[in-house]
DNA sequence: ATTATCTATAGATCTATAGATAATGC
DNA sequence: ATTATCTATAGATCTATAGATAATGC
């Protein structure tokens, strides 16, 4: 039942990569270990050679989806400021992001669960969501550094707004309305 | 053990308001009926009597926190469009509302969850933000109703946000960067 | 007589651990 | 020999229900 060293490292960072889904798409508490690990392709037991937790795994599993995010932003720099800011509202501010928690951004999944959690669980959340405003912050228009960023936090956070509140109402029309009043009231 | 008509209006009275107070700071997996109930003062067997499932009570309690948050901005349109929209702003994007969920907007406590809970949930919080958003919607400035609704929809999004990710991240500087960020850039 | 609440429990979870097994890596 | 994973289980939850109890309301 050994299985070699890279195999171990592979069978770990599947258990990250399926926790991140996952944990996204059910919370915190909608999915447990056993579950988990079989969507892994492993065994219950064998979770505790891997990690000391299971809120261990969920600052991995943060920290795995927001590093995903933050790529993709950066990814999006090469074109340039203006066409890379329009990517990033494009990319965060649709119908796919809102529908689709288990691919996107991890703090509209995950942040009251994560609030409420220890302290790697949060750590996890603020250096993903610090990376991502620091994006923002070297795209955005304003007369100096300070308002920059100013804008930049601003923006986020309707952006972090706006995914929550489309995904909890139930009314499709008000939802997309959400999305595209965020979207045009965006500077840049 | 039976008691009057008037006190079992009391007490499902009371077990919402806990409820209320519990399923926001803790979050719907985070407290059980049996200990909800003991914080009402009851048992956990008479639950049943009151409501068909845990489900249909967290759709009743947010459906009555949101109503206390709206009643509380109807409370200061009457010291006119400008003081209103400055108390809600204010009353909103603060560390008081930040360090107590429990007490404070259901949408950023519970959004995530409810998103994934069945019909009764969604739909009370989606009634609960819409009464939200036609009250700013009315103190909005702009050039028209569509101009109104717009930035009202999206001050709303920016607000939810602001909260979720100021109660995520450790680090206190930024929690209050993000608060002051979107209390800032809001119009009006 | 009706019924709101109580105690007690069924049955299904949950996280975490103990000890066995078998393949790797010295 | 070491160890990653396995099976099995402890012990603590969880939601929901059954049936008893005792006070209300006819």
């Amino acid at each position: 039942m050994k299985v070699s060293r890279e195999q171990v490292a592979l069978n770990r960072e599947r258990i990250v990569e399926t926790a991140a889904r996952l944990f996204r798409e059910k919370g915190y508490d909608g999915i447990g270990v056993a579950d988990l690990m079989k969507s892994a392709g492993l065994t219950h037991g064998g979770f505790y050679g891997h990690f000391d937790s299971k809120e261990d795994l969920l600052a991995e599993a943060a920290a795995h989806a927001l590093k995903k995010s933050v790529e993709r932003w950066e990814g999006y720099l090469s074109a340039g400021p203006d066409v890379a800011l329009e990517k990033i509202y494009d990319g965060y501010l649709n119908e796919q992001h809102r529908d689709h928690p288990e691919l996107g951004c991890a703090v509209t999944a995950l942040g009251p669960d994560v609030a409420r959690l220890g302290p790697k669980a949060r750590h996890a959340i603020t250096e993903g969501a610090r990376s991502q405003m620091a994006i923002l912050e070297q795209l955005m228009p304003g007369a100096d550094a300070a308002e920059q960023r100013k804008q930049a936090l601003a923006n986020y956070a309707a952006m972090v707004g706006a995914i929550v509140l489309s995904r909890a109402v139930d009314d499709e029309a008000l939802s997309l309305e959400v999305l595209a009043a965020v979207k045009e009231t965006l500077p840049g």
